[in-house]
DNA sequence: GATCGCAAAATCGTCGACGATATGAAGATT
DNA sequence: AATCTTCATATCGTCGACGATTTTGCGATC
């Protein structure tokens, strides 16, 4: 339950001025949001529970969050709700339409390619430096996460299990050692998990899991050239199951309707 | 009441409220913001201002920033600076430091070594695709570039090259159709050039020329792996002739001192 | 003379309010 | 009856103000 924003230092705020906490509850739609714990600092507060909404599900692509809804939910003025958003923005989770409100970003096929393409490349890059960087405890870590991967596999619950996934992908991202191809992985990961939640589940996590074992092996036997192969592997197999499974179904219209 | 609403694309505002426009001048230190031209919305005039300002050494890093002083420079409330302040965070031009204010970012030989990796790995990656999808009206236009460079080269006017020099890596960038890839290599590049920028010139630009007519032979004769090599080739001799230059030079005692 | 503590100034974070724009509905017109 | 116009509502963009935190200047003390 970290914190996933790859940003990991300076997102701080100071929570001055008198604190009206509480209104009154929500009265437009978006019954996807989750305040979630009341601990912590309410700006991450507010990006999880509209993050986490969105790989739930709860939250469709096109669904509007208007910003005084938000302000009633979290007890904040409009500045902050404001700020978020932009953050959220930024990280393509939401789209921010000038004077039109933000909606839940719907990435079209078109960007769901460049997107997995994008992720093939850095992927390919940090693995190789993972390759070269990696020490034995670090292998160690990586069957941990593996095992952890097995046991949420028989939960059969989705979300667990992506959350695992991105722990995995990201753990050996961060043996690359370069702090910045990994936030831009961390990145793309997000919009990835965003899009897996859009086109349907469906949990291929057995023969995924398989697929981690073979990248794990490939590092920990130094072979650089067998880790970049099937990372890729995995990744182009995860691109064309998303893809071939929903092409264009009723939640594709939804969005149109939405859009028009 | 027509206020102008050319809206290019999606960074726009709405320009309400009375405008206040004409306060007093600046009072505090940083002299070297320049307010530009009156034309385009506010928001990317204060960003430009900034950004050109630190390629052009008068914002040193450490300078501090205060929202007040943009405000009375620009005209605007601090709701607008503080927008493009945390724009600006996010790309790594400025630190943002909880109520402390906001300062031009000082990258670490560290940070600097991190980055060039970075934008080494995501160059490569891009110039692979660029090879497979460029087209021969592409090159032309590359070659029209290099004639553009050549000119630079002989005004000696170092702001000038180094414009077009990044105008070079993000043609050869964006030849390789991966939007998101290439926005990632143009944050990595604004970097660089603020690395540059900082660690001085010295403008060893007929190398780089040189450098820069290898990689668009090898793109242009379908040489994949002749163009990655070529442009690792030119960045890790970029970094060093960076790193060697200055490795630790009176700028640096006067950021310790600032940052102390 | 240097150091510590206190007060004043500067600056930041948040808030509520006002005007502007887009959205949606009701009414008039063809 | 369908369409266009007009108006009311919802929502966004910007602004000035207030409290909180940090920084700084000054004076008392050792």
């Amino acid at each position: 339950m970290t914190k996933q924003t790859a940003s990991a230092a300076p997102r701080k705020s100071a929570a001055s001025g008198r604190g009206k906490a509480t209104r009154g509850p929500a009265k437009t739609d978006m019954g996807g949001i989750a305040p979630v714990d009341g601990s912590g600092d309410v700006e991450q507060r507010i990006y999880q529970s509209v993050f986490d909404g969105v790989l739930n599900q709860r939250l469709p692509p096109g669904t509007k969050l208007p910003e005084p809804a938000l302000c009633d939910l979290f007890g904040v003025s409009r500045a902050v709700v404001r700020k978020v958003l932009q953050r959220l923005e930024h990280d393509h989770i939401i789209e921010l339409r000038p004077n039109r409100g933000a909606v839940i970003a719907a990435p079209t096929p078109e960007e769901t390619r460049k997107i997995f393409e994008a992720r093939r490349a850095l992927e390919a890059a940090l693995v190789e430096l993972a390759v070269k960087r990696h020490s034995g405890k670090d292998i160690d870590e990586l069957h941990a996460l593996l095992r952890q991967e097995e046991e949420a596999m028989s939960n059969a619950y989705q979300p667990a299990w992506a959350q695992t996934a991105r722990n995995f992908h990201l753990r050996v991202a961060a043996l690359g050692g370069n702090p910045i191809l990994l936030g831009y992985l961390t990145e793309l990961i997000s919009r990835c998990s965003l899009i897996v939640a859009l086109y349907e589940p469906a949990g291929n996590a057995a023969c995924e899991h398989e697929e981690h074992c073979d990248i794990v092996d490939a590092i920990s036997k130094g072979d650089a050239a067998r880790a970049v192969a099937a990372m890729n592997a995995h990744l182009v197999g995860l691109e064309d199951r998303i893809c071939l499974e929903r092409p264009s179904s009723v939640k594709t219209l939804a969005q149109m309707l939405n859009l028009a």
